[in-house]
DNA sequence: CATACGTGGTT
DNA sequence: TAACCAAGTAT
C-alpha cells in the first residue's frame, strides 16, 4: 500500500547523510513550488545587471527584503554602474542607505565599487574567487553573486538553506549556531551531482539555489513554519518525527537597549539629516552618557563612517 | 571561534 | 513588553 515511504525519517535523516535520490526528490519539489510561489523581485528580473545582483545581496545581509526594495530601487536610480558610485562621496552612499542598519555595508560597497574601477575595468567580476575579494563580500554573497548573477553554480548558504536543511534533511527544529562543516558538506550534497558537466544540471543548481531559500523566506520560516503549503511536508524529517523543539544551546539575543550600536546608530541618523557640517553639541543628545557619546563618535571615525573636521564639526565622508 | 555591528517588524 | 529574528561580514 505504501508506495513512498515518509522520506525524511527513511531517506535522509540517518547520520544527516540524505541519499541522493531522496535529495532529488526534494530538489524537483522545491523547485517546482518556487516556479509558481516565488516573488517577482525587481533583482530577479531577467535584465537585472550583475551589479544590481550584488546590491540586493549585500542590502539583504541580516535585513528583510520589504526594507531592502525601496532602498535598492533608489540606489540603481542614482548609481545604475559601480563607476557611477565609485564617482561619489562614500558619505552620499552613507546617507542613501537611510535606515537599513549597519551602515558600514554602504561604505564597503563604495569601496567594492571603488575597486572593480581600478581592478575589473568598472564591472562587477565573475569568478567567485575575485568576488570574495570584494569589501563586505563574504562567502554567502560571493556565492549567491556568482549563482544568480553568472549562472555559476557555487552552493550558497544562507539562514534560510541553512534552517531549511535543518529541518527536512536532519530532523532538527532549527540549524546550530554557527555553520559548522557538517552543514557545509550538507548543503554542497544537496546540489545536483552533475552540476559543474551538465548544462541542464547547472540550471537546476542554480534555480534550486533561489528555491530553497525562497522557501525558508515565505514557508520554512523561524518562527510559526507554514507546513500545510510547503511542497516538501511530506519528504521533511522534523515535520513527519511531529516537529520536536529545538533543543540545541541557547541563542544569545542582541542587545541593543543602551549599547553603542543605538548610539552609534543615534549619531549617524542625526549626520544623515544634516547637509552640513555638524557641532558635537548637536550630537551630545545621542544618548545619556556623554562619556559613551564620545566613545561612539571616535569609533564611527575610526571606521569611516564619520569625518571630524576643525573646530569640533563631523559630517559624513566626503 | 566569539563578538560587534543597525533597525524595525512580529510574536 | 521583551525577545526573537532577518539573503552576513570582519576581526
Amino acid at each position: 500500500m505504501v508506495s513512498e515511504p515518509a522520506g525524511g525519517a527513511q531517506g535522509a535523516a540517518h547520520g544527516g547523510v540524505p541519499d541522493p535520490v531522496t535529495m532529488e526528490r526534494l530538489r524537483r519539489r522545491v523547485n517546482g513550488w518556487y516556479a509558481q510561489a516565488g516573488r517577482a523581485l525587481p533583482w530577479r528580473e531577467q535584465d537585472c545587471s550583475p551589479w544590481g545582483v550584488l546590491l540586493s545581496e549585500v542590502m539583504a545581509q541580516q535585513t528583510p527584503l520589504s526594507r531592502v526594495e525601496p532602498v535598492w530601487r533608489d540606489w540603481m536610480e542614482h548609481w545604475p554602474t559601480p563607476s557611477s558610485l565609485a564617482a561619489a562621496a562614500p558619505g552620499e552612499a552613507v546617507r542613501a542607505w537611510g535606515r537599513l542598519g549597519y551602515p558600514r555595508r554602504a561604505l564597503r560597497l563604495h569601496e567594492a565599487a571603488t575597486v572593480m574601477v581600478e581592478r575589473h575595468r568598472g564591472e562587477v567580476p565573475n569568478t567567485p574567487a575575485e568576488l570574495l575579494a570584494l569589501p563586505g563580500v563574504g562567502a554567502y554573497t560571493a556565492a549567491a553573486v556568482a549563482s544568480f548573477a553568472f549562472r555559476i553554480p557555487e552552493v550558497v548558504v544562507d539562514t534560510n538553506v541553512r534552517r531549511v536543511l535543518a529541518r527536512t534533511v536532519e530532523g532538527k527544529a532549527l540549524p546550530h549556531v554557527t555553520l559548522t562543516r557538517a552543514e557545509s558538506d550538507l548543503a554542497l550534497r544537496a546540489m545536483p551531482a552533475q552540476r559543474h558537466t551538465a548544462p541542464s544540471a547547472r540550471a537546476e543548481a542554480n534555480v534550486w539555489n533561489v528555491a530553497v531559500m525562497e522557501l525558508g523566506a515565505l514557508v520554512c520560516v523561524a518562527r510559526g513554519p507554514r507546513c500545510a503549503d510547503c511542497p516538501v511536508a511530506d519528504l521533511c524529517a522534523w515535520n513527519t518525527a511531529g516537529r520536536p523543539a529545538y533543543d540545541g544551546p541557547p541563542r544569545r539575543g542582541q542587545a541593543w537597549h543602551g549599547t553603542d550600536r543605538q548610539v552609534r546608530g543615534e549619531i549617524l541618523r542625526r549626520l544623515r539629516e544634516q547637509h552640513r557640517p555638524v557641532h558635537r553639541s548637536h550630537l551630545d543628545g545621542a544618548g545619556p552618557d556623554p562619556v559613551q557619546v564620545l566613545r561612539c563618535l571616535d569609533s564611527l571615525v575610526a571606521d569611516g563612517l564619520v569625518e571630524p573636521l576643525s573646530h569640533n564639526r563631523f559630517r559624513l565622508p566626503a
